[in-house]
DNA sequence: CTTGCATTTAGGGGATTTCCTAATTAGGCA
DNA sequence: TGCCTAATTAGGAAATCCCCTAAATGCAAG
C-alpha cells in the first residue's frame, strides 16, 4: 500500500498510467511520449511494477506494460473506506 | 493531486486519517498514538495540511485537527477513472 | 509580567527520490 | 559471428524526506 500510493505520487507515472488505461504500451512508445530520457521513464516503470500497477511483458525485441487494474482497486478500497463509513454521531456537531 | 497521493504514501499520515474519521482530534492526542515523537507527528500533520487532507482548528491552547472529506474524493476520482472506463474493445485481446 | 502547558518551528544527519550520461543486456537478422 | 535496435542497469549529483533534539510561539491564569 506504501508504495502503491507513491508510485501515484508522480505526475509522469499517473499519466503512464492513464496511457495505459487503453491498452498495453511499449516502453520506447511510453517513453517517447514524455520529455526526459528512455532511463528515467524506465525508472518509472519499475516503481509502477514495484507498486503492482503494471506488469511488463516481452514480445521479441520490444517489451510492452500492461496496466494492472487489482492494484488501483487497493487504493480505491482504503479511499472508500475513509469516505464511505462515516461516524452520524458527529457528522454535524458544530452546525451554527 | 502531487501532494494528496504523496501524503497518502506514508503509514503514519493513512493512520491519521483513519483516527481522523470518526471525529476531530487534538495534536496532543494524535500524536499520543504514535510511537515518535510530537514534532514529527506535527510535521505529518503539516503534510497532510498540505495536501489539504486535514485543516487545524485552534480552541484555546489545543489545536484539534479535522479531516477534509473533498480531498479524498479528488484521489477518489483518479482511482475511478481508471477502473472505471476502460476501453471494452480491448478488455478481452488475447481471447483465442 | 511570569509561569505553565499545548503545539509548532529550526536545524541537522542519514536515507531515499529523481534525473542525467555511460555502459550493458537481449533479440533479430545479415 | 557481428551489427543494429529495444530496453535496462550502473553510478552519481541535487533535491527531498523522515526522524531526532533544542528552541520558540500562543494562550491562559495567577
Amino acid at each position: 500500500m506504501n508504495t502503491l500510493f507513491k508510485a501515484l505520487s508522480h505526475p509522469v507515472r499517473r499519466r503512464i498510467i492513464e496511457m495505459l488505461r487503453k491498452g498495453p504500451m511499449a516502453s520506447g512508445d511510453i517513453a517517447a511520449a514524455f520529455d526526459m530520457t528512455w532511463p528515467t521513464v524506465t525508472g518509472h516503470l519499475n516503481a509502477l511494477k514495484e507498486a503492482g500497477l503494471v506488469s511488463p511483458e516481452r514480445d521479441g525485441t520490444t517489451i510492452r506494460y500492461r496496466l494492472d487494474i487489482s492494484a488501483v482497486e487497493e487504493a480505491l478500497a482504503f479511499l472508500l473506506s475513509i469516505t464511505g463509513a462515516r461516524s452520524p454521531s458527529d457528522g454535524d456537531k458544530d452546525r451554527d
